[in-house]
DNA sequence: GTGGGTGCAAAGTGTTTGCAAGTGT
DNA sequence: ACACTTGCAAACACTTTGCACCCAC
């Protein structure tokens, strides 16, 4: 049961493969049926397994084609944490500003909003010279609450 | 003519091979005396491509062979920015809290420090229930000066 | 002498791509 | 029909590793 947002985010996709005049198959219904139903953070690998399960004959090179577009749409964020894969957040849509944690141990990815840490980065970037494109912080170490119940309540916490 | 930072982070990393009771070869020292003797941010590739003109004999396995070494040791940082490659920076041992930004365009790293992100970094972990072992922030963006000068007069600017 | 170190080339890993066959519009 | 899409497998780029030889201690 998808929430409005990603229903809406889902149609917004289409009319941006409309705009560009791409084809729907039965492939790319499957990876984004997967996509927009999802709240968590994935890999290329684990949205084709999610996406095998609803069209077998989804392949992996379909995944790696289809994933440029979802990230070129906006609707999607690639995110690189320095491990070997990406990450890819089907939530920009709907949190634009939010920052990301990993922890090392589980890979567990924690979502945060900081508008004051966004306002240093901008001020500093621009100190500096620059126009802010992507920004990572990346955390090392321990999630204590993680380890011990392998999930995290302060998921998504606010942080202003 | 190296920095007397650099002179202390090279004895620092020869301290910490002998405590490894790791041996000192005519390649290590090769990839040792350019590590510790330039300012600048590098990959693999041009370790060893520096580290060749002083010892031709040095091969790719050992400058990789000994990067996690130099990581180890706490003197050189290992970065990622999404790029195909890590970069390294020997610069970390003297100015251990310091943030990056990259030019997505020239490659170009600026350095900067701001004690208020490192705060608020600290704080935002702690209530996510992160036991924090190290923090980095990263920054993608364009550099209009080096764009325009292929210089930028503002590296390493101080951001309190 | 011996255990760590080295270069080489092959293997790994996540991702991209050439190609011939398939398919939405 | 035509151009876009697909699956497969080979190609890629960076990094790691198995192995036989070498050398610092």
């Amino acid at each position: 049961m998808p929430s409005p947002g990603k229903v809406a985010a889902k149609e917004k996709f289409l009319a941006f493969l409309e705009g560009k005049s791409l084809r729907m198959t039965a492939q790319r219904m499957a990876i984004i049926d997967t996509v927009f139903n999802t709240e968590e953070h994935f890999t290329a690998e684990q949205l084709l397994e999610w996406a095998r399960q609803k069209d077998k004959s989804v392949s992996r090179a379909t995944v790696y084609r289809t994933l440029p577009l979802l990230t070129e749409s906006g609707l999607v964020h690639e995110m690189d944490f320095g491990k070997d894969y990406k990450f890819y957040d089907p939530n920009y849509a709907e949190h634009p500003h939010h920052n990301h944690i990993i922890c090392n141990d589980c890979e567990k990815i924690v979502e945060f909003e900081s508008e004051k840490i966004e306002r240093l980065e901008s001020e500093i970037s621009q100190k500096l010279g620059f126009s802010v494109k992507t920004q990572r912080l990346q955390i090392t170490g321990a999630c204590e609450q993680m380890k011990k119940s392998g999930n995290c309540k302060n998921r998504a916490i606010q942080c202003k």
